[in-house]
DNA sequence: CATGAATGAGGATTCATTCAT
DNA sequence: AATGAATGAATCCTCATTCAT
């Protein structure tokens, strides 16, 4: 009932295929134009009613789709961290031969361009309140996007490893560090991502984002 | 309709001033019953009516006191940026010869025993969020609320320039430092009021958010 | 949360008073107009919008009286039972000598009058189905519910405890006969308020609610 | 659009009868997954899609076999009526010699097994309401329940009018007897197939009928 | 015949705000 | 100043029915 919520074909042939793309299309035009409504009025002002308009369909076609609204936000969420996993995998790059800091860097580059192209992702994180959402996702779909989360951060652990490992790095526990470091540089984008707080500190995005950064790395090298 | 929004007397009188203190007693009992009501539904959750209820006033005399809904809110943003104040303040301890790194420790820790007791100051700063709330405040009330925010953070730029001074670390622009020391151990703050986030990271707060100060504080120092 | 769901003065006053019996006249208007709708449109099509519009009140106005549309069901079968209690009690004629046997049948021909003057009480009692209704009322409705049917019938169980007592009637338990009495002339109402049913058997109400009315009393009877 | 409104061979041909036997069978499959989906969640709450679902055809298929979700309640009314309708044949037993008062007697006992056994039959007859049901149906369709429903009525016409040739009742006219009788021990099923007047009544559903039995039977008989 | 995606008119309920008293 | 009854727009979701394939 949660991401298979949609209706599947058994057998191909030339129509059933027709009909199965077409049904993914209409899929992800509501998923579209839900990002668009949820990111133009925040997540409370946005309605069902604007997102079926959006996407061209009537109102029941939404939740045939999606069992609700909060449905719609949580696959929106998991979209956003599919794509900050695949751009943080690219930014790792594995088979290069790269030192932890480059890494780790690198990375640090990732998320920031991923903070300034898809801005909605953060408003979805930072809007995922206790009350109204968390009570309407079934078990499956929050462990879903529990387990999409730690992927992106699993990234900065091997980093990390690789950098204890080298002896570059001053630190023992490579999970709890990544937390930390996660937690500092995403911090400097929580309280950019906020007008109010942006006016209190007068400084721009990328300069506190590195500055952050820079603060981080230079704590965690030897 | 200022921000102050009150019914203000002009000349002083035994009964004037009886009249005046009755109404900042109800003016407060609102603004109590406010945070119980926000605090344990959310705010969007949170009705008017029973903050009415709550404060033992009717509905009609909340907007008495206050315009709208965003307006107490932002009243109750202040009283907890008031409160996180004077901790710092006291915390800073300017009267008490003491080295930058000490100061900024005792600041780390002064704000870590506010999130813990007063929680909802912080549901408070998350929830602040464009649609619902920046368009529904006066631009007085904004600006108020800024330059409260900056009093805090003031204490940190103010350590930190002793720092500098002191030939103790090794950074410039002492506003710009305070912004990211901020931002980073507040951003551990964030992360672990979240629940769902905090599944992600298996750590607990004190251990997350002292791991970033000294993490921080290492990058800072000489 | 009930039966007193209405606002409620403690002091009275001039005002007070002109305001207390407005409020009742508005909520005997919204259960009068609650009434027709549902008698036309029958419970499930009836909608709170119509009542509402009926009332001349706006839809919120319509919850501010009545916590549900099960609610204001609920209180207007009670309305009924209510009225149907003293026209019972009535016929009964406690300070008048009367034989069981003329109670009977003064009884019966109360709820005959009753059911041809106040169909729509019938209506109510057939549709209070499981699903819909009986889950949407509180506890303690219900039992009043009960209650008051109950009273209702009491007047039976009197009348033919006056017929045992008087040697007249052949029966020893008069609860259990009196639930029989009911059932069965009650069934012919039952029968009779339904058109398609009506149509089977041919008869008019008058003629099957007596003729299982005499039925009975003859079986009841030495 | 006819009553029966089935796709209609008029050729028999080995595939004809293979696929006119199957179109029965489905039918059949609809109408046994709509008399559970009705029986589980009452006739409101009930859905055509669930149906659909339960009988494992598409929504559209049910549209092929009924023209809308009261006609299947029609049907499924009918298939009840039917069985009764033989229960009592059964009953009646025309080929014992059996007198007016024992022929009666079983008739009630078939009555109330099919009562017990067949409950949702009772649910949809309470269900009949007006509003939703009645204008629904096509004219021939209530017709069609009609002389369904008098069919049932007929044998306890016949066994009264045994009785009454026989000398063993005091009543003149069996029809109008016979809609008496019927409506006395039909209404104590009524009342006990009410979660509430079961409540009121404290007695259990046996006891209550053969009262009414007893005492109906009694009042008929010289 | 069968399918099942799409429709869209409702429908019950909530709640910030107003305003006559 | 205080009250609290009244408002009515707004919102999510349901579901019988249709129709193109």
């Amino acid at each position: 009932m949660t991401a298979s919520h949609r209706p599947r074909s058994t057998k191909p042939s030339p129509t059933k295929a027709r009909r199965e793309r077409e049904t993914l299309e209409r899929r992800e035009a509501i998923l579209a134009a839900a990002r668009d409504v949820f990111f133009e009025n925040g997540i409370h002002r946005a309605t069902v009613d604007e997102i079926a308009a959006r996407a061209e369909v009537a109102k029941g076609t939404v939740y045939l789709y999606f069992e609700s609204k909060e449905t719609i936000l949580a696959h929106l969420l998991m979209e956003g961290l599919d794509a900050l996993r695949e751009s943080l995998a690219e930014a790792y790059a594995e088979n290069l031969s790269l030192s932890a800091e480059q890494r780790l860097r690198r990375l640090c580059a990732a998320y920031l361009n991923f903070f300034q192209h898809e801005q909605y992702y953060f408003r979805l994180m930072m809007a995922f309140d206790r009350g109204q959402f968390q009570e309407a996702i079934s078990a499956e779909l929050r462990q879903l996007i529990i387990t999409h989360s730690m992927q992106g951060l699993r990234w900065a652990v091997r980093a990390i490893e690789q950098g204890i490992a080298d002896g570059d790095f001053a630190v023992t526990d490579a999970k709890n560090t990544a937390g930390m470091f996660w937690a500092a540089i995403n911090g400097a984008l929580v309280i950019m991502s906020h007008p109010l707080r942006r006016d209190i500190l007068e400084q721009d995005v990328e300069s506190l984002y590195n500055g952050v950064m820079e603060l981080t790395l230079k704590g965690i090298k030897k």
